[in-house]
DNA sequence: TATGAATGAGTTTTCATTCAT
DNA sequence: AATGAATGAAAACTCATTCAT
């Protein structure tokens, strides 16, 4: 009896914890960490300013939690896909995919994880939570690593490029993608340009450019 | 004599305003535009709160300034190498090689560019300053456009890909490249990774992948 | 039970309230609305200056609520005493008793309507608020008019003078009087002047002065 | 040779203090004590800031100054008319006229009288100042006093009231009056008042008032 | 637990006054 | 004497956090 209860207790406390950290990641992004008031961010769970604090500790708190939980969320993603049936080809075009929906998914995420040092790690608070999110980055490089060493040896991609080379690469390329749109600049001055396209575009030149039997000068 | 010690004024004036801008480049690229405070700009500049609105009417308009420098510098840089003798894929390897020192260089200034309208901005800024700096923005893509249409027009890139679509994707490889480096990245987990051979490659590859002869499966 | 709780927080919200505004009209008067900071009017009310900003938007808002405050009052006591039973004669002493008693009960009201728009006003306050203290103060010389247009139909007022010049005369006087009161005039020089006897002086003369059968050369 | 210069300096330097006061008298009175800045008046005046520190000690002995100046204005308008050739009548209608130019023709003055200790002796710093404006005040008030106190001697006044009584009586209707006027309340609703004609017929209703043989009741 | 009023340090900005030139 | 940049204290207002209820 008592048992059921507590379970009910606790997954209330969830529930709360849920609805603050959803509506902290919305704030997070809409105002940045100084812009967005803690006010803000009960009104929007629909919470009194104290009540948030039964649940964290401050606003630092949440923060972290909010960046870790985008971490964790790519971090599934890209694994799915690396290990994902088929080709290691196959299967970074799949990261790719990933990488792509997590952007226009979960939109807010992307933005702390590119962001995240703007409004927080620079005021210096939190060596602890830059250090995680590092760790977290580290998992995240070495999926797409494991599949670009898989494809060279399987002679899918050439070896001219040392495989972590490769894999930077590639990361930074799509990153770079939609860190522009994000910025805007795909959309400026009336340029007509599919984000899904250039995406996939910006991949398979990325593959034929690492295999290009050799470099024109 | 009269006009000797006006220019004397003038300059000192000048030095002033750098002075400021100097400090307050550094303090928002550290701490963003909410977390730099009046205070720390003026202490980093070696004065007191009141005598920054000497110079400056508040906190926007020196952001609005140091943010429009910075786009003036990358702008210069990349015309001057869009610009240089050589052939379309000489052209394109010194914008690189400017866009990676601008990166070095005047590291402040890269992050202002990258974050300002993420990490900033957020706070209603004039829409009048984002819009400038959009404004500046298409200005640098075109210069790496026109290249790239050289580029195409002469055959050395194949015109497998838009031109602009191959543009957006240069630049987006190049600013990925970067960016995993500003976050960090690069250097986490003792990985030796060289910034500046990362950015070559990346350009190669991605040179060599727009003419790649066909898709590889 | 919700209810009275509800009532009593409903309660202690309103007296908040008015502490907030007996202290700022003390400090308004003593100080001026530049003078009086926001500091100074939190002290005074026993509260921290942020909690103000619970209860009002700003200093602004204060302002126009002990404006408004003090034209109710006058209002209420000038209307009381134009409905109050009697001849109109006796129904403008009646005014003119209440009006002094407003000038000693409520001193600082007194001051607020009589220098609001000349001490204060001029740093742009609302113009909302100017506008709505005139249709007040039109309210106050209606209710006077109203009673000499009585008496002038009764013949206990001639004739001589427009019942509106005459009403603005009447008032001019009472205010008058109470202003060289208030500005320290009648207390100088050891003169022995007793305001009440003043008052009252002022308002025979003139009711005899309106009603006088003919000019003296 | 020596004197000559030193006159021409000494009259110099009188200009500018009367270019200061010229400033400050039209700012205090646009603006209020603490509204209207310093450099607002240095502008003004056009000279530096620093400049006017040369000719007064701080903002408020120019305060000070300019209270006095509009004094000795009034002072002396009053002190005219009430020497001027005539019947005590004649005169006491002359002190009102003149009261009435006084308030059209120094608007400004006129203001700083009547309203001088809201922006100024509030703020807690010149008891002498305010005792030299209340020493002035009882001069003016002399002035009127000596000509009743000649009416009601020559029988054209009745003594049915004290001669002091009479006087500020007559002060406060007119001053009454004028503040209504400058309140803007005689302008309300559209009402077509005449100032002159309201000040003219104020003062003959006070002069009958007074002389009326009896009191109605 | 939940509330939201209260706190007070901190923010941007203003301004009388000073002082090197 | 005159300049005007510089100072720094003080203003209005904000907001993370606490705490009585």
């Amino acid at each position: 009896m008592q048992n059921v209860i507590a379970k009910r207790i606790e997954a209330e406390k969830q529930e709360r914890i849920e609805q603050i950290l959803k509506a902290a990641r919305t704030l997070f992004v809409k105002k940045g960490y100084l812009g967005a008031t803690m006010r803000d961010i009960a009104q929007e769970a629909e919470l009194s300013t104290g009540a948030i604090y039964v649940y964290f500790s401050g606003k630092d708190e949440i923060y972290a939690k909010v960046c870790e939980e985008a971490f964790h969320v790519v971090i599934g993603l890209i694994k799915k896909a690396a290990e994902s049936p088929g080709t290691p080809r196959e299967r970074l075009r799949a990261i790719c995919r990933e990488y792509y929906s997590f952007y226009t998914d979960y939109t807010e995420y992307f933005e702390m994880l590119t962001f995240h040092d703007l409004g927080f790690t620079r005021r210096g608070q939190s060596e602890e939570l830059t250090d995680r999110l590092k760790e977290l980055t580290t998992q995240a490089i070495s999926f797409i690593h494991d599949v670009v060493v898989e494809a060279i040896e399987k002679g899918e991609l050439s070896n001219r490029y040392d495989s972590l080379n490769a894999s930077f690469n590639l990361w930074a390329g799509l990153e770079g993608i939609l860190l522009l749109d994000k910025m805007g600049y795909l959309r400026s001055r009336g340029y007509e340009l599919d984000l899904e396209e250039l995406v996939a575009d910006q991949l398979e030149i990325m593959l034929s450019g690492i295999s290009a039997p050799e470099r024109v000068k």
